[in-house]
DNA sequence: GCGACAG
DNA sequence: ATCTTGTCGC
C-alpha cells in the first residue's frame, strides 16, 4: 500500500535499541567516506566509497557500484534507500576501513537511527553521520570561528554537534552512528576537514560519485 | 491545520 | 538528490 511505512518505522525502533554510543576505536588507521547519488530518469543509484589513511588523508582505495533504485526518498527512511547500493559497493573493497563517514545523520534522527547508525549496525563497524542539513533537533548557531561548534539537542538529549567547518558557510551536522560517541565524532570530523565545508572522505566520495555518473551517462 | 523535512 | 544563470565575494 503506497504511503504505508509502518513496518519500516517499527524496524527502526527495534534497531535503534542495538546502537552502541561508545567509542570503540583506540587508534584509527583508515577512514572511509561513502556516498550515493541518483538519476531518476534511468532509475539508477551510483554508490561510491573512498578509503583514506587517517594520518595524512591519502587515498588508498576507491570503489563504485551502480544499481537500480528500489526505495523512494522519504525523510527519516533514507537508510532503506541508500544502504542496499552502499553494501554492494563496500563489498568490493579489499581494505576493511576502521571507520565510515556517511553523508547523512547518525543518531540525530526521529527514532535515533539515521543512515550512519543503520549502516554501522549492519557492518558492525564504527560510523559517523555528517549531514549538510538538519533532520531533527534544536541548536544555537555556532560562532563564526573556524571549527567552533554548538550542541544539537533533541528530546533533552545531546545528540550531536553543529560544526562550523568553513567560515561564512552554513554549518554541518555531526552525530555518532554506531560504536562511537558524540564528542569523539565531532573531534574526528574536525580532523578530517581541510579547506572545504565537508570533511575529506565525504567530499571526495561525493565528487567521485559525480564522475561515475557522468561516465555512465556518456 | 501548520510547519519541518538527511539524500 | 537534481535542475539551473547569473552573480557576489575572497
Amino acid at each position: 500500500m503506497k504511503g504505508d511505512y509502518k513496518k519500516y518505522f517499527k524496524l527502526q525502533i527495534e534497531l535503534s535499541k542495538k546502537v552502541i554510543l561508545k567509542n570503540s576505536l583506540s587508534r584509527i588507521n583508515t577512514v572511509a567516506g561513502v556516498d550515493v547519488s541518483y538519476v531518476e530518469r534511468v532509475k539508477k543509484a551510483f554508490a561510491t566509497i573512498v578509503i583514506f589513511s587517517y594520518k595524512n588523508l591519502e587515498i588508498i582505495e576507491k570503489r563504485y557500484h551502480i544499481s537500480d533504485i528500489n526505495f523512494p526518498y522519504i525523510p527519516g527512511l533514507l537508510s532503506f534507500r541508500e544502504i542496499p547500493p552502499l553494501l554492494k559497493c563496500i563489498k568490493k573493497c579489499k581494505i576493511d576501513p576502521d571507520l565510515f563517514i556517511c553523508d547523512g545523520q547518525g543518531i540525530a534522527h526521529p527514532r535515533g537511527i539515521g543512515l550512519a547508525s543503520h549502516l554501522g549496525l549492519i557492518l558492525n563497524k564504527p560510523t559517523i553521520g555528517c549531514a549538510k542539513k538538519k533532520l531533527v533537533g534544536s541548536f544555537i548557531p555556532p560562532p563564526q570561528n573556524i571549527k567552533s561548534w554548538s550542541p544539537l539537542w533533541y528530546k533533552d538529549k545531546f545528540i550531536g554537534g553543529v560544526l562550523r567547518s568553513k567560515i561564512k558557510v552554513k554549518p554541518i551536522f555531526v552525530s555518532p552512528g554506531h560504536l562511537m560517541d558524540v564528542y569523539t565524532s565531532i573531534e574526528i570530523v574536525k580532523n578530517l576537514i581541510t579547506k572545504y565545508k565537508l570533511p575529506e572522505p565525504t567530499r571526495i566520495a561525493d565528487k567521485y560519485t559525480g564522475e561515475v555518473k557522468r561516465n555512465y551517462l556518456g
